[in-house]
DNA sequence: AACGTCACG
DNA sequence: ACGTACGTGACGTTG
């Protein structure tokens, strides 16, 4: 079946504008909005994607007035104009659709809507399949077995888009798709100015179209008497009914348009890629020019790069080199990697060629980590690249102990803007605006006569010289930067020494008793069998628990369970709708069971025997210190972050991460961390005293709260109030709080209100904090680490709302990263200037799990609470409790 | 590749 | 009237 896509311009030009008000990629350098024009090819592109059209067309309304404008001269009377700042991109849509030859569709008179309409029925005369994308609901009432309405919603940032057809719209109105023009005629339409019957809103209107199927039969039958009906609704139906008829017209769309143009003259052409490639350029859209390779045929050379490379080849001139690095104290290089299996390796790579910058050239050794050995493993040289972390384990994989790794350009790019990214080309882009890319094209052109190697061994060479040179020309840049933004120290003191540490951390992994998680596997897989087949005897039949879809149909179609929550595609079965149900069908307790069971298995038991290093019998988790955009660190392969300690069956996973023999598990943590630093920027008199005073904190919100003292504070009330302070530090919002705890929404917020009345400091702060992200365009954390937050100014309310809680909550969970960060390089440098054994093998955000030779104990735990507790002074204690154990949860639990 | 779900702080 | 608590990563299913 051909397809016909069918698109309303200036509704979707309109979602687009709202939908993507950043002010980070909405113009132009001279100063032209574009962002509705980005937004709405996004969702054009996403939608050619999916539905791969056949034809395709755009609609655009005209300024002249309209045949209902002539019928209802306050047709849309209530409408504002457009603001400038669209306004201005309606002409450059249209100059865009014109270079991709997709016919645009208007018509004196008429409306987009009315265009479509009539389209979108030919088509379906045709047997096409018709989609009209729009972000209007009047088109409902157009869809039918064919004609589906496509409405893109903008969620952060990422599009979505919901699927109309006849079915769905009896679904959520329990009438016809051409039914919903008589709800219309009776409810009326406010941004229309469609006045429909005063006093009936769409409830009402449906119940009255589902019960008389349309506004002709419902007047017939008040006429006749015949009717239910009675008081005030009837007497505002039967003296309103001219303009139920007349809003019905103006309701309708009109499907009769007398066009010039047939379905033949909507087919899919290609582009002009000339034309096309020049608007983008001009409105900055590279990502697209990426996207669809309109660049290729540009190879404009911004800025002269000067790219010699010279190949190192024997003793003499790599010693010539190494004395012109040692003059220099700083050295510049790309480091090239392979693939390496063997399984005696940490990370599963080798270090081929090294491209050194120096002195405006670029040499290229073969083999160059050990060639450098001296240079690596000297403490005065500075040693400036990209992701050196990663450096540091390949370097110890073959026996080199580097020094002085300090100038990682990636996390400098990080520290500048923690949410955008650092690929090399992308920071050269950014703030070098030099474009990799165009240089290898340029400079293979010039280096044609080498017939010796292909093209492409060829531009990966030129590539990695680029790359080392851009190395070196960030330095400089980047360090300037972090000067203007005051963030230097944050880089240098900060961020690189922690490098170091998570690259130890990762390089000396933790033990994992292999045959013990053997056995606790073993131990999950037999109970879920048993659990499967109860599941399947309840159900009578067999069907995959671990699919969303069978689960749903199985609970809300064939046993009718009522439906609390939808998902985009469907029912959701997640823990909350499962708890909400256990008491409706004995089959759904055993599928939480299965659940918590089949996670705990895949992701931990069955999962992270891969991850056992076959030489060291440890796990070698990444450390990710670019990851977050608050300053925390992540973890991946395997996450050794998120390993359970919640529930009883899953906690007992954590005996089998032991220390070597001749060591025990110290553990650290930070006690309410986040509370405390909010405490202290916030400098809520109540909340340090609770602090000082070494109160428990959720028992004193309960009691301010819900205005009883100390004494009385139930379990409950003090695990509801816990749930406030965890709110807050999230940003928090009424329906989110009754969502957690089971409340109604008026009841949350009647919480909030108290907790921020009696802590009114923190109040201020979070009102002083979401202004100061407006005017700022961001925020920081005590030590300066700073994130954007464009979302703050959005003209999308949820957009917005979401800036608002992040500011709030940034500053917060940031500086406890920060604090952290910093305790951990002082643990690591004491540990290692008292040459002690003991190690930092795990960081949890506000825990830390040191590994730690018996004889050492006593002064680790020193070590721990003193460099822990003494990272900074703030208005409260920072406290820290520390447990030992000889696997990680009797550490944590004894 | 995207989604739903769920593990952690 | 709308749609909503912050920050992560991994798994299995599905299109």
């Amino acid at each position: 079946m051909k397809k016909l896509v069918l698109i309303d311009g200036n509704s979707i030009l309109n979602r687009a504008f709202y939908g993507i008000m950043n002010n980070k990629m909405l113009m132009t350098s001279d100063g032209r909005y574009t962002n509705a024009v980005y937004g709405f090819l996004n969702i054009m592109f996403k939608i050619e994607e999916d539905i791969k059209p056949d034809y395709i067309g755009v609609a655009f309304d005209l300024k002249s007035p309209t045949k209902r404008h002539e019928l209802y001269s306050e047709y849309k009377g209530t409408r504002k104009g457009m603001p400038d700042e669209l306004a201005q991109q309606l002409p450059l849509i249209k100059e865009v659709l014109q270079a991709m030859n997709i016919a645009i569709i208007e018509k004196e008179k008429y409306e987009a809507d009315d265009i479509l309409g009539t389209l979108a029925k030919k088509g379906e005369k045709e047997k096409l399949d018709v989609t009209i994308l729009t972000g209007d609901r009047d088109s409902f009432q157009l869809a039918s077995d064919n004609i589906t309405i496509r409405i893109p919603r903008t969620k952060m940032g990422k599009t979505e888009v919901e699927d109309f057809n006849k079915e769905k719209i009896i679904e959520v109105y329990g009438v016809n798709p051409n039914q919903l023009i008589d709800v219309k005629g009776l409810q009326g339409d406010t941004s229309d100015n469609i006045p429909g019957v005063p006093g009936v809103g769409e409830k009402t209107a449906l119940n009255l179209i589902k019960e008389y199927k349309n506004i002709e039969n419902l007047y017939k039958k008040i006429e006749e008497g015949n009717t239910d009906l009675k008081g005030t609704l009837l007497e505002k139906l039967s003296t309103n009914k001219e303009l139920a008829e007349l809003s019905k017209t103006l309701g309708t769309i009109d499907v009769k348009v007398p066009l010039d143009i047939d379905i033949d003259d909507l087919q899919i052409k290609t582009w002009n890629d000339e034309k096309v490639l020049e608007i983008f350029q001009e409105l900055r859209f590279n990502r697209f020019i990426e996207r669809f390779n309109l660049g290729q045929k540009n190879n404009k050379i911004k800025e002269n790069l000067k790219i010699e490379i010279e190949e190192i080849n024997n003793k003499e001139e790599i010693e010539k080199l190494i004395d012109e690095i040692q003059k220099n104290k700083i050295l510049f290089y790309f480091l090239e990697t392979k693939e390496n299996k063997n399984e005696d390796l940490i990370i599963k790579k080798e270090i081929t060629n090294i491209n050194v910058y120096l002195n405006e050239k670029i040499y290229h050794i073969k083999n160059g980590a050990i060639e450098l050995k001296k240079i690596f493993e000297s403490d005065e040289i500075l040693k400036c690249s990209y992701k050196l972390k990663e450096h540091y384990i390949l370097l110890k994989q073959i026996g080199i102990n580097p020094r002085n790794l300090m100038f990682d350009v990636e996390i400098a790019g990080y520290i500048l803007n923690s949410t955008s990214n650092y690929s090399i080309e992308n920071l050269a882009l950014d703030y070098l605006k030099i474009d990799i890319n165009d240089y290898i094209d340029s400079k293979n052109e010039e280096n044609q006569i080498n017939l010796f190697e292909n093209k492409l061994d060829q531009d990966l060479k030129i590539k990695n010289g680029i790359y080392a040179i851009c190395i070196n020309k960030l330095y400089k840049k980047l360090k300037e930067q972090l000067e203007v933004t005051n963030q230097l120290e944050l880089f240098e003191k900060i961020e690189m020494p922690l490098s170091e540490v998570l690259a130890d951390m990762q390089y000396t992994g933790i033990y994992i008793d292999k045959n013990e998680l053997l056995e606790y596997g073993k131990t999950l897989q037999d109970r879920i069998e048993e659990i499967t087949s109860k599941i399947y005897e309840i159900a009578g039949i067999e069907f995959n628990i671990n699919s969303p879809k069978q689960l749903g149909e199985m609970l809300f179609e064939k046993l009718k369970l009522p439906v609390y929550k939808k998902t985009k595609n469907g029912y959701s079965t997640d823990v909350d709708v499962l708890e909400k149900l256990k008491k409706e069908h004995e089959i759904i307790e055993p599928i939480l069971e299965y659940r918590a069971l089949s996670k705990l298995n895949s992701t931990y038991a069955q999962g992270l025997i891969p991850y056992i290093n076959k030489k060291t019998g440890r796990i070698h988790s990444y450390f990710h210190q670019t990851v977050t955009s608050t300053g925390r660190i992540s973890s991946t392969e395997p996450n050794i972050q998120n390993i359970p300690t919640r529930m009883d069956i899953g906690k007992k996973l954590r005996e089998v991460f032991k220390p070597n023999e001749k060591s025990i598990f110290v553990d650290a943590d930070y006690s309410q961390i986040e509370l405390r630093v909010l405490a202290h920027i916030s400098g809520d008199k109540n909340m340090i005293d609770a602090f000082n005073n070494n109160e428990d904190i959720h028992k004193q919100a309960a009691s301010k709260v819900f205005n009883i003292p100390i004494e009385d504070v139930s379990k409950e009330l003090r695990s509801k109030a816990k749930a406030v302070n965890f709110g807050i530090v999230y940003g928090i919002s009424d329906f989110g709080l009754a969502e957690q705890i089971g409340v109604s929404r008026k009841e949350a917020k009647l919480y909030i209100e108290q907790y921020l009345q009696k802590y009114n400091g923190i109040k201020d702060f979070m009102d002083e904090i979401v202004e100061s992200a407006k005017e700022n365009g961001y925020v920081d954390t005590l030590f300066n680490r700073r994130r954007y937050i464009p979302e703050i100014k959005s003209n999308n309310y949820t957009v917005r709302q979401f800036g608002a809680r992040v500011a709030m909550n940034t500053p917060i969970q940031g500086t406890a990263a920060d604090i952290m960060k910093i305790a951990m390089i002082n643990v690591y440098k004491e540990l290692k200037e008292r040459n002690l054994k003991s190690k930092i093998i795990v960081q949890v955000h506000d825990e830390l799990l040191i590994e730690t030779e018996k004889n050492e104990e006593g002064i680790v735990r020193e070590i721990l609470k003193s460099c822990m507790e003494n990272v900074i002074k703030l208005k409260v204690p920072l406290v820290v409790d520390i447990s030992e154990g000889d696997n990680w949860y009797s550490a944590k639990n004894d």
